[in-house]
DNA sequence: GGGGTCATGTAATAGGTTACATGATTCT
DNA sequence: AGAATCATGTAACCTATTACATGACCCC
């Protein structure tokens, strides 16, 4: 079910997106994308999208349309998005609501190998990320406030809105994960402890 | 403070950290990692650990130990970890727990452009993911009883338990998202649905 | 003794990021 | 008039995924 597109990069849906409402040049594209902020929510760069502009035209997603020369600028190639490109758009985007991918954070990473430190030094670790969650989310809230106050309706906040919560359930399983190791009675921090000077000591005293 | 690493890999990460228990050859790490599931929290094929030990290697965090030779199967380089990989390998573990960084999930770019699609649809879609969101959450949940059944730590299982952690609260945001754009007195619908009217009739009609 | 799968890699290709280039405006 | 920034792209370089190779063991 797991479909192979032809262009996977989120940008390219992004470019699709916008291209279904006008035909626009790769500049132009740049532009709207960083007057959005789609960048948080988006990875991009200059570069990269003037290689999915390419996957694109190359998938038959897109065509250009014109290339335009306005004063003495540089040609411009005005890019519209053909039938594919719509019908590909509708499908991923639909897809992408539906169907919640596997993906690989850093965090669950470092979490899989996190036994490799003491547990005292992860206690410690944890908390102070505790600090840093606990600041984005007074970012990310801010910043809605703020676009709200703007008069921006909410539903074009809707990923910040999903960020929080993400936070939110991070802090709270953080908070979780430092009193298992704690807790007086039932902590995992003695056996933890004693396992890793086993290991220590496996690979030779220092 | 986003430190730039000479090998930015998340499997380099497991690498250095299986390395610091013993010297081993590139297919015995993948092995091991196959055995200890670690697919499931970093993403590796069997070329990218070839990659990925080439390029541990030229950054000098690990290095050729002996190449032995068994029965009459192929040599095998077998590597060891420098000292310089040890300290990479405990700070870059280290400022992955205290740093959350912000990434990019499919499903927030999805959110960032689901206006794009007309509301009731969306409601359709989003329902459908709950629905898999279960699925996944009672997978997870059976993976792990299995393994604690089997006599594993549930330090070992943290990141399983973060995964259920973050289910949950996405199952709980698109809930919640559903009942703004339906609710009967405040929702969403209508001027969404009237915004997506403007938008199409604007690409003119089809 | 032939067909899978294990073991062990290398090479070709595609995907993405960064650096480079260059003329046009705009600001001071 | 020189500095900064906008506008517009190309090219070089890394990274990562896929495909290709090939001998050994194991099962029927």
């Amino acid at each position: 079910m797991a479909v192979r597109r032809k262009v996977s990069n989120m940008l390219a849906l992004a470019v699709l997106a916008y291209l279904t409402q006008r035909p626009m040049h790769p500049y132009e594209l740049s532009r709207t994308l960083r007057d959005n902020d789609d960048a948080r929510s988006i990875k991009f760069s200059h570069g990269s999208l003037y290689m999915v502009v390419g996957q694109l035209a190359k998938a038959g997603l897109i065509a250009e349309q014109e290339t335009s020369r306005e004063g003495q600028r540089p040609e411009r190639t005005v890019y519209a998005i053909t039938d594919a490109g719509r019908t590909e758009f509708r499908e991923w985007l639909t897809n992408l609501l539906v169907e919640p991918d596997h993906e690989y954070p850093h965090f669950v990473a470092a979490l899989s190998l996190v036994a490799a430190l003491p547990p005292d030094e992860v206690v410690r670790l944890l908390g102070d990320r505790l600090v840093r969650l606990a600041a984005q989310q007074a970012e990310v809230q801010s910043g809605i406030d703020g676009a709200l106050a703007a008069g921006l309706h909410p539903l074009f906040l809707i990923e910040e809105q999903y960020r929080l919560a993400m936070l939110g359930a991070e802090t709270a399983f953080v908070t979780d994960f430092i009193e298992q190791i704690t807790n007086p009675e039932t902590g995992w921090g003695p056996s933890w402890a004693e396992f890793h000077r086993q290991a220590a000591a496996n690979r030779g005293p220092s």
